[in-house]
DNA sequence: ATTACTGCCC
């Protein structure tokens, strides 16, 4: 808006030769009538200002350069109405003019002159020279020049800087008034300097400048900020009058630190006293909201909250827009959370991402790329955080095509992805099969943090690199890194990958002494997992007996797995009923105790758990399999007829089926579905989805080309043997992703060791 | 005749 005053106010620009906005070149209007021309000063200040005080600022500045030209030199009172006037009109150079003059008419260092020009350079976000105008200053600087360079470092978010100079101004001897104390506590809550905070709080009371409700405010912010809500609700109770920002303080405090009740009955009371809440308040309640995690049934109090927030005609708010999506995301309502982001029909980069990453965190990859591509239509930039989302909707995608292009993208939006979207880009080069990338991209962290560390951990160990995920965990210790439980357990599971059990028991053994972190439930299911699938059921049921937390069901259902694996029917029978009793209507638990007797031969009795299972009318997650070809992925189903080159893959994969038999291949029938015709149970384990799909690649790739597939079950043992030949005869190299680690197949061999 | 400093959201 200050803008387009300047157009109106200034001719236009020749065309050829632009010049930038300034006094000399002013044409001014011809009607001078209305303006006097008295003679001497002082009528002149007082028509100038106001001017400025009627919100006349182009009038304002007429009659500046009018006083100009009556030759007539401008004095300091002239001069700081001048400032302020040109101040509003946010422009820059026009400043930088009005500096000049102040100094050419030796004004500089006059207190109200030097004051005005530090709170203009400081509205112009330009800190340096507002610093320097206060260092010229010398002697002439009041409480009021302290106060404004104070505020000034603490609305840059330097704090410590704020801090600094309130140190200086006690040293020579400025007293402070509220509003210096207000700024100063706000800089000790954000530095949470608890100590500091309480002299100042004591120099509060000292000074006798409560009440006072602006001071009052930063009071309940400062302590609820340090964590110590109580001190922040005796401030808050203490006060005479509580106006919004009060109430808004209090509620933010008490929710930040997971408060939820508290926030709500500060909420209400403060309805009670009929005090309006305002963008700010919803803000602090649904941020209460949204610390609840995992609630699968959003209270019905937030529900209404939403409603005050459509009545009130608050849901355009970017900050509220931003809250909405948090709270309904985090509770798995994503349907609602896209609902009150379409309501803000913001073009604001904060809103979209966090719906971006509210899309990824619930698993909808594909939706987050339609967003962003939305997004680039309304041409928002996106910043690093949406990149850093966007590749991990491509990592859990397995979308390496699409995710590169992103990644590249980036280059040309982006100087250089903050650390935070380089481990995104870690994660989804790795769980897309690209682990060199994915190293490289760890090197090319400067300096990586914890994250990065356990990022690259995690990797190694998906990829069955125990060794590396070991020199990775030191070269942590030795960057002065201490390990979290995050780490620890990324270690565990490349111990668990690799089958090395006394180096995964001994690490669990220690976890506490060496790295003072105290063994989770996780950590416990990884160790049962290790345990059971190395064959040491019995010491598995033993941890799980004495382990300090309650054995969800997954827990046994690994034990069941390991029972297959192992031919352990006695405690496989056993595991089942209690897990059947646990969930009988979990699918999984029939299928993996079926697999216990028809790995032993018992069919009949697999085939009786089969039935039983249909009775119940439960039905086994579906067993797919993708690969991506040309950015665009391809999805398989056991015995899938639909792609369109159904005849070239069917033709294909009995060809690599043949030579594989002769090179060696034995069908494991065990693998089978155990309701069909002995002499169909070969062949159907020809057509399950992974070999498909692997299949439709060697026709749609060149010679030797590297093939990725994914798949949403763990690998069966038939394809995991026939992939081991496929790499063989057609020398390509396969990398094969199952929903538990990555097999890398090459010259007949696989990288897990036939251990998973 | 003059300037101006403070509180609550992603």
């Amino acid at each position: 808006m200050a803008f387009s005053y300047c157009h109106s106010l200034f001719p236009p620009l020749q065309p050829q030769n632009p010049k930038p906005a300034n006094f000399k070149n002013l044409k001014l209007p011809r009607n001078k009538s209305s303006l006097r021309s008295p003679s001497n000063l002082i009528p002149w200040n007082s028509l100038i200002t106001k001017h400025r005080r009627q919100g006349s600022i182009q009038a304002a500045l007429l009659t500046f350069f009018e006083l100009r030209k009556s030759g007539i030199p401008p004095d300091s009172f002239t001069l700081s109405v001048l400032i302020s006037v040109v101040q509003e009109l946010a422009d820059i150079s026009l400043g930088c003019q009005v500096h000049a003059l102040s100094i050419k008419f030796g004004y500089w260092g006059e207190e109200f002159v030097a004051n005005s020009l530090i709170q203009m350079y400081a509205s112009f976000e330009t800190i340096d020279n507002a610093l320097r105008v206060f260092e010229g200053m010398s002697d002439s600087a009041s409480v009021v020049s302290w106060n404004s360079m104070i505020a000034e470092f603490v609305s840059s978010e330097l704090f410590s800087g704020g801090l600094k100079l309130y140190g200086d101004m006690q040293r020579v001897g400025v007293e402070p008034t509220p509003t210096t104390l207000s700024s100063v506590l706000k800089s000790c809550a954000n530095l949470k300097a608890v100590s500091e905070g309480k002299q100042v709080h004591a120099q509060v009371i000292v000074r006798g400048f409560v009440p006072n409700e602006i001071l009052e405010t930063v009071l309940v912010d400062f302590h609820c900020r340090c964590g110590e809500v109580e001190n922040g609700r005796l401030v808050f109770n203490q006060m005479k009058n509580r106006n919004v920002f009060s109430w808004n303080s209090m509620i933010r405090g008490c929710s930040q630190i997971g408060y939820r009740e508290e926030a709500l009955m500060c909420f209400q009371a403060m309805r009670r006293g009929g005090i309006t809440p305002d963008k700010f308040t919803y803000n602090a309640i649904l941020a209460a909201a949204a610390t609840e995690e995992d609630n699968h049934n959003l209270p019905r109090e937030f529900r209404l909250i939403h409603a005050s927030v459509i009545k009130a005609g608050l849901v355009m708010d970017r900050f509220i827009g931003t809250s909405l999506i948090a709270v309904y995301s985090r509770n798995h309502c994503l349907r609602e959370a896209k609902l009150a982001f379409e309501d803000t029909n913001s073009t604001d980069m904060a809103v979209w991402s966090s719906m971006i990453s509210a899309t990824v965190k619930n698993r909808e990859g594909q939706e987050a790329i339609n967003l962003f591509v939305r997004m680039l239509g309304l041409r928002i930039e996106p910043n690093s955080y949406i990149f850093s989302s966007l590749f991990l909707a491509c990592s859990d995608l397995s979308a390496i095509e699409v995710g590169k292009q992103i990644h590249g993208y980036s280059f040309k939006i982006i100087n250089s992805l903050d650390s935070a979207a380089k481990n995104s880009l870690m994660t989804m080069y790795s769980n897309c099969g690209f682990l060199t990338e994915a190293m490289t991209m760890f090197d090319s962290i400067s300096n990586p943090h914890l994250v990065s560390f356990n990022s690259m951990i995690s990797v190694l160990a998906q990829h069955g690199l125990p060794n590396e995920a070991s020199k990775a965990f030191k070269d942590m210790e030795s960057f002065g890194l201490k390990p979290d439980d995050i780490t620890l357990l990324n270690l565990l599971s490349a111990f668990n990958h690799a089958g090395l059990v006394s180096e995964g028991l001994e690490l669990f053994a220690s976890m506490e002494k060496m790295h003072g972190v105290k063994p989770k439930y996780q950590h416990y299911a990884c160790i049962i997992d290790m345990l059971a699938r190395a064959g040491e059921i019995d010491q598995a049921i033993g941890l799980i007996n004495q382990m300090p937390f309650r054995p969800e069901p997954s827990l046994w259902r690994i034990v069941l797995g390991a029972c297959g694996k192992h031919q352990n029917i006695g405690i496989g029978v056993q595991v089942a009923e209690k897990l059947i009793e646990l969930e009988p209507h979990e699918a999984t638990n029939y299928v993996l105790i079926a697999n216990v007797y028809a790995r032993l031969g018992r069919l009949a009795e697999a085939e009786n758990i089969r039935h039983l299972m249909r009775d119940k009318g439960l039905k086994k997650e579906e067993g797919l399999s993708w690969i991506e070809i040309k950015r665009k992925m391809y999805k398989f189903r056991v015995e899938d007829k639909s792609h369109p080159q159904s005849k070239e893959i069917y033709d294909k994969l009995r060809d690599l089926m043949n030579k594989i038999t002769s090179t060696g291949y034995e069908p494991d029938v065990s693998f089978t579905v155990h309701d069909i015709e002995e002499e169909r149970r070969e062949e159907s384990l020809w057509y399950h989805a992974e070999k498909l799909a692997f299949a439709f690649g060697v026709i749609s790739t060149g010679e030797g080309v590297k093939l990725r597939i994914m798949k949403n079950l763990r690998v069966c043992g038939d394809c995991h043997s026939a992939f081991k030949h496929f790499s063989l005869i057609t020398k390509r190299e396969i990398l094969l992703k199952d929903n538990y680690r990555f097999h890398h197949f090459r010259d007949g061999a696989c990288s897990c060791g036939d251990y998973w």
